[in-house]
DNA sequence: CTTGGGACGCTCT
DNA sequence: TAGAGCGTC
């Protein structure tokens, strides 16, 4: 499992600390961080699968301590848990979606970069934090008793091979009196050249656990998640510790702890031997256990696998692993994938077709998304595909260069690459039934390239913005934004971080430092600067809730955790005492120092562990971050709403969304800028959003909302999405058939397929090889808000058998839509093809729909009604429209 | 209808 | 570089 990653030399084997972050049960946290009833329950998440209760994919310790497991069927956990709550994971276009979760993640990323540039996420809920810095720097401060370890910061810290931190604490103390005592021991085990870093190993690790202390609380306290970390010298290793005590605890793995721990270590347990390789290796080496490894020479390694595995395994199994932590904050590729097995076999092309325009809706949606906040654009796809070719499972992948891409484009593309890599792509003597079925169907994009800078862009943007607004009145002409914004002088990382500790201490300092209380970054000159260390999105997000809501509510920025009570620490009396002594060696207070700080280790511990078991102060912590994390001060389901209206479904997002993609065209005419010309790297992406001013924000939020010229126009709150309308009839219409658009996309296009299956049942057609829908069926099931729509779109598409739809040809059916004469086999297929039309025909023409209102408003017959369903759709919500704009005509035309 | 499915990264050729 | 395939969560 060697890799062709970045890294490190060997000399810094034991240089580094490495700390990984594990999030508890994440989904779980998730659903009960939205759902603050169910906290404290036995809770569960399953993907929704109507087989037996859905499959559970996460399970909170309380469910855990029932004996419910991932793998099981959520009707297993019923039956040994009763009361345990279980929380599907939402189905948007028949398929689980994670989105909220990989929101949920990004936000507690959004933490851990603060603190190291040096941050990997490893997945959603994982992420890698290289505090090589940080510890040395400590490590200096320590020395001039700037800072000192002090023993709350490790109460929920564990040290591998110790039975409690207090031990591991000894240990180091008594190397302090004593730094060569275990040298001979090194000696034998330890290259001479690594003598220094073994001999600092400890420590460093200790004051990594320190670290990880801060950054779990910080965690804590500005997501209201729990985790677990493990800190070690290489990402191997820190991953491995952090599984070792969970929930909410980290675990330390000392260097000289890794042997004996490695021999009864499983080898499929290390990161890249839990598959066919870690197999291969116990086969052939007839082991068992990572330890057993050592025995063999790197040669023989080298012989018996290949010359990168066989060094790789060498040293792993030393616990050398120098694979850098290699920061990455987004994804390098969007995706997504679906099964089709067994009799949901894609057969037919209009059924193909359909199912690419859903995988590609959701890329769209995700890559319009991902724009907005990473300002980047995918240069690539990929569509997967796996053909059953006589009665083989064939697995495919084909790419194509992606320049300027919508769903419909994605679809084409898709389709078009399958059907050029394929032999007979149509059955022989069939317009439409596939040759080869399709099992599996999945579409990525990635290849991404930074559109240009954020702030030059937005700037552009605001620019444009403010020139048209400055051509429609020109008696009050509107400062363009200044472009060239002058430039502080860039704040390195690195100078952060150590401001960052720099006023740790300073707050540690003062007397009257509440324990929580908030303290602001000193160097961060206005409030605006400290808040850019938030992400963009959350910026973003509370601008627009901000303006939205035009009160401002200030969110303080929380930098730094507990402060450490700077006199108790014993490193800090040891420190000062060794000073004085200057060089001389042990002294007989040490050992009681020592003692001293073993016991109060304990006796902290011992308390603490109690509180946790009885959850109490946890609890009300919880509740209290909750409610001060980015909600202001609405509930947390008020939150989750507002997300998902601030991102999805507020009007001026989409019009800002789309008119993003679609402007890009004319934004690419502009010359690069010096930034454009730099290859694109999340990591710089990052440094432009934290060194652009505030000003940039301001203008987005510009954009991003429509400037409605408050001053003329009276408002009213949109009592869905709480943004401010122009209080008048167009406007209401707009923003109403915006959020009347969203419904539609989310309900209606499931509802409507199940209710035309049962119309296909009723005609006792052949089954649809459509996946059927897992929704109860019937108007139950309807929002109100659809509901007739619904059914009149029901009755439009489930066509009635009429009696001369055969025609000479037995073989041959009228289809009730399009009147076209088709193969019996083929009508299903057919029938799909309509729905998904007509579907995408709703989804993709809001303007269409918009302008078609006029026209309908007037003579709404019933039998129009059938025939265009759109214009029904329209009438239902505007019975007060009078024509109107769409959403984007109204931006653009920026009143 | 299945021992989770999907999403993502990486590696080898 | 493309495509196949693996590994991990």
């Amino acid at each position: 499992m060697a890799s062709a990653r970045i890294h490190v030399s060997m000399q810094s084997k034991y240089d580094r600390v490495v700390l990984l972050v594990d999030m508890d049960c994440f989904f779980c946290q998730v659903e009960e961080k939205q759902h603050p009833e169910y906290r404290n329950r036995p809770l569960a998440v399953v993907q929704y699968n109507p087989w037996r209760g859905g499959g559970i994919i996460a399970v909170n310790y309380a469910a855990r301590a029932k004996g419910v497991t991932r793998h099981m069927r959520g009707d297993e956990a019923k039956d040994l848990c009763p009361e345990i709550v279980l929380c599907q994971v939402p189905n948007i276009r028949e398929k689980a979606d994670t989105s909220k979760y990989r929101d949920a993640g990004k936000e507690v990323a959004n933490v851990l970069q603060r603190f190291t540039k040096l941050l990997e996420r490893a997945s959603v809920d994982e992420a890698y934090l290289d505090i090589t810095e940080t510890v040395n720097h400590r490590m200096q401060q320590m020395q001039s008793g700037a800072f000192a370890l002090q023993p709350q910061e490790l109460v929920n810290t564990f040290a591998v091979g110790y039975p409690n931190i207090g031990d591991f604490v000894n240990k180091i103390t008594n190397r302090f009196a004593n730094p060569y005592m275990d040298d001979e021991r090194f000696q034998m085990s330890y290259d001479q050249n690594d003598l220094p870093a073994v001999r600092q190993s400890d420590i460093r690790l200790l004051i990594g656990a320190s670290v990880a202390g801060e950054v779990r609380a910080a965690v804590k306290k500005e997501t209201g998640y729990e985790c677990s970390a493990g800190i070690a010298h290489n990402k191997i290793l820190a991953k491995l510790a952090a599984g070792m005590n969970k929930p909410n605890k980290q675990t330390i793995l000392p260097l000289a702890e890794t042997a004996s721990f490695f021999d009864s270590l499983p080898v499929g347990k290390i990161k890249g031997l839990g598959g066919k390789f870690g197999e291969v290796v116990c086969e052939t080496l007839g082991i068992k256990f990572m330890g057993q490894v050592v025995k063999f020479t790197e040669v023989e390694l080298q012989r018996k696998f290949d010359e990168k595995n066989g060094t790789w395994l060498f040293n792993i199994s030393r616990g050398i692993d120098m694979e850098a932590v290699t920061p990455r904050f987004y994804s390098k590729s969007i995706g997504c994938c679906q099964k089709f097995p067994g009799r949901n076999n894609i057969t037919g092309l209009k059924t193909l077709q359909h199912w690419l325009g859903e995988l590609s809706s959701e890329i769209n949606d995700r890559l319009e998304k991902d724009f907005i906040e990473n300002n980047r654009r995918a240069k690539q796809m990929v569509v997967q595909y796996v053909q059953d070719i006589d009665g083989e499972e064939v697995a495919s992948s084909r790419s194509t260069a992606l320049k300027d891409y919508d769903q419909e484009s994605i679809v084409r593309f898709s389709l078009d690459l399958i059907k050029a890599n394929t032999k007979t792509f149509l059955r022989p003597g069939s317009e439409s039934a596939l040759n080869n079925a399709i099992k599996f169907l999945g579409i990525s994009v990635g290849k991404f390239e930074t559109v240009s800078s954020a702030q030059n862009k937005l700037q552009e943007m605001f620019a444009n913005q403010a020139a048209k607004k400055r051509r429609i009145s020109a008696e009050e002409p509107v400062q363009p934004p200044k472009v060239n914004m002058e430039k502080k002088p860039k704040q390195t990382e690195e100078f952060k971080m150590k401001s960052f500790f720099a006023n740790y201490l300073q707050v540690a300092k003062k007397e009257d430092a509440k324990p929580d209380g908030f303290s602001v970054d000193p160097q961060a000159a206005t409030p605006a600067e400290a808040t850019s260390k938030n992400s963009f999105k959350e910026d973003y997000k509370q601008k627009l809730h901000v303006t939205a809501r035009t009160e401002a509510v200030d969110e303080e920025t929380v930098l730094t955790s507990t402060p450490p009570e700077f006199k108790k620490s014993f490193f800090s009396q040891y420190l000062k005492q060794q000073k004085s002594n200057q060089g001389s060696s042990i002294s007989g207070e040490d050992s009681l120092d020592v003692q001293g700080l073993a016991e109060e280790l304990d006796a902290i511990e011992a308390g603490n562990s109690k509180d946790f078991d009885e959850d109490t102060e946890e609890e009300t912590d919880t509740t209290s971050d909750i409610q001060m994390s980015k909600s202001e001060g609405l509930p947390p389901d008020a939150v989750q709403k507002k997300d998902q209206n601030t991102l999805n479904d507020s009007t001026g997002n989409e019009v800002y969304t789309k008119t993003g993609i679609k402007n890009s065209a004319q934004l690419e005419l502009l010359p690069l800028t010096e930034d454009e010309l730099k290859p694109s790297t999340s990591k710089r992406k990052f440094d432009e959003i934290e060194n652009s001013g505030s000003n940039y924000k301001e203008s987005y939020v510009e954009f991003a909302v429509p400037n409605l010229r408050t001053d003329l126009l009276p408002t009213i709150k949109c009592d869905q999405c709480g943004a401010n309308i122009p209080d008048e009839a167009k406007s209401l219409q707009t923003h109403r058939d915006h959020h009347f658009a969203q419904e539609l996309s989310r309900t209606l296009r499931s509802n409507e397929r199940e209710e035309r299956m049962q119309g296909l049942k009723k005609v006792s057609l052949k089954p649809t090889p459509l996946k059927k829908s897992k929704k109860t069926t019937g108007s139950g099931s309807i929002s109100n808000n659809t509901a007739p729509l619904t059914n009149s779109i029901t009755k439009f598409l489930s066509a009635k058998p009429t009696q001369e739809q055969a025609s000479s040809d037995p073989h041959m059916q009228q289809c009730t839509e399009c009147k076209a004469f088709i193969k019996s086999v083929d009508m299903p297929e057919h029938l799909d093809y309509h729905v998904a039309k007509n579907l995408q025909r709703k989804l993709n023409q809001q303007d269409l729909r918009t302008r078609n209102a006029a026209l309908s408003k007037e003579k709404t017959s019933p039998a129009q009604q059938k025939k265009q369903s759109q214009k029904k759709l329209n009438s239902t919500i505007s019975a007060s429209s009078s024509g109107s704009k769409t959403i984007a005509q109204f931006f653009s035309q920026s009143n």
